[in-house]
DNA sequence: CATATTGGTTCATTATTTGAACCGTTGGTT
DNA sequence: AACCAACGGTTCAAATAATGAACCAATATG
């Protein structure tokens, strides 16, 4: 493995919950020595993309992932995009909804939208990486995208995160046959036990899956009829979002998403 | 030099002027052996940092910045913070005012706003890295700064940007000594020859210059009436700003911004 | 149609990265 | 107050990864 992605890791490592990282607990859960941490978080560091924060020594992201985020945002304002299109599905479907984009190996959420109809939602973790093998957003990326990554992604180990997660390959694998047959995934319970979410896969403009939109439900107000209005909803705006990145929807997608009910 | 910090200058050879850059560019651009570049633009690609712009082979900036751009706002928010201060400042001088960072070594601006007074207004640029040696920004940060900061930027050539850009390294440590003394910045014409800039340093929680806030004027508005205006509200913003940073305030700053006219 | 340039690849040479051990400090516990 | 463990940071020989000239095939360009 080459030295950037190791520092690259490193950037991984910062979540939400975990917004602050000691030198220690970095060269930890990274599993590196720490040595070898301190010099790629110098690194990092002299360009702004960690810093120490503020009294502690503690590291934590810098300002140059704003600087570089604008400048992204301002070229390719994908975000945005998906931002206009998420309010309309949770405002059609009444329940939240997301889009999440392939980054490299993993699956991370670009943006959600949350629906006032109800009091309950599903919540969405911001700046998250998502399993794939959990969730309906995965199993449509992992059905759409190319074959290796389904593959490097199903030979890894596949952890239970709920008792309805689906651990078996093979088990996925027929799903994704399923998926590719209908062109969209369900997933009830698979990361949180009582969510229950449908999603379909978006494409960029070589025609690539690059990501997912999808609609998450509380499992208790899942009905038929709700099914169907989301199926619905997200066929249409996803055509509105690929459409509106510049992307290309492969033909079989035009077919599969017409009959809608 | 660290292999990281080649490939993280990579990043910063995309600007708003240029998003999108090749190979063989980009090989140029850095300096470096197009077989290098490749491979750190793959490791960066893999991670989602660049990706290869739909249709083109280009690199662009990918979809991971953004990820981190969240997560750093939504655990630091000096972002959020900047823009309401900026917003007021604005206002109250009627002209242009922004935030820069330091960022390793260079200077980027965070946020900026305008001031809807006028039918003209110094406009800024995105997300672009700013000059030390010719911006009152850039003086600030060199007066309060780490003095080796200000040796390292002052050794290196300082490009005349304009005619009345200041090239003379003595010249330049003749002016901080200036601005330690009144704690404000001044630079008429030195990246735009029509800009007339002010600006007041900003410290974080030990009490560390970690960038200016900064008002812009057109050369043909700027009166001492104006002048004193300005001073008044940076001083005021600036106080706030560093307080709403959780940042300390050096007792100098204290007794310099005391007295504004 | 010839030519130049592009993105991408190869491989022996070279320079950087690595990690165990080692500081001096800090913060908590007895 | 004495202790101890864990912290951030540093060192240096050994191991490993980065490097760059030359080389493809595939597009552009004149």
């Amino acid at each position: 493995m080459g030295t950037v992605s190791k520092a690259l890791e490193l950037l991984e490592l910062f979540t939400q919950q975990r917004p602050e990282i000691g030198l220690s607990d970095l060269a930890r859960l990274s599993g590196r020595n720490k040595a070898t941490v301190f010099r790629l978080v110098g690194e990092l560091q002299a360009h702004g993309f960690l810093e120490q924060a503020g009294t502690t020594r503690a590291y934590r992201l810098g300002p140059a992932v704003l600087r570089l985020a604008r400048l992204r945002e301002a070229t390719v304002p994908m975000r945005e995009a998906a931002e206009a299109v998420l309010h309309d599905l949770a405002a059609e479907t009444g329940e939240t909804a997301h889009v999440s984009l392939v980054q490299g190996e993993r699956l991370a959420t670009l943006a959600y939208a949350y629906s006032p109809a109800h009091g309950t939602a599903v919540r969405m973790e911001d700046a998250e990486f998502i399993p794939y093998h959990a969730t309906s957003t995965g199993h449509a990326v992992l059905a759409f995208g190319p074959p290796e990554l389904a593959e490097r992604v199903l030979s890894a180990p596949l952890p239970a995160i709920t008792e309805a997660t689906l651990t078996d390959p093979d088990a996925i694998r027929t799903r994704l046959a399923q998926i590719r047959a209908t062109g969209m995934a369900e997933v009830v319970g698979g990361l949180e036990s009582d969510v229950h979410s449908l999603a379909v896969p978006l494409f960029d403009a070589t025609g690539g899956c690059i990501g997912a939109l999808a609609v998450a439900t509380p499992t208790a107000r899942m009905t038929p009829a709700l099914r169907a209005t989301i199926a619905g909803a997200l066929f249409c705006n996803a055509r509105r979002l690929v459409a509106g990145w510049g992307g290309l929807l492969p033909d079989r997608m035009q077919d599969m998403w017409s009959d809608a009910v």
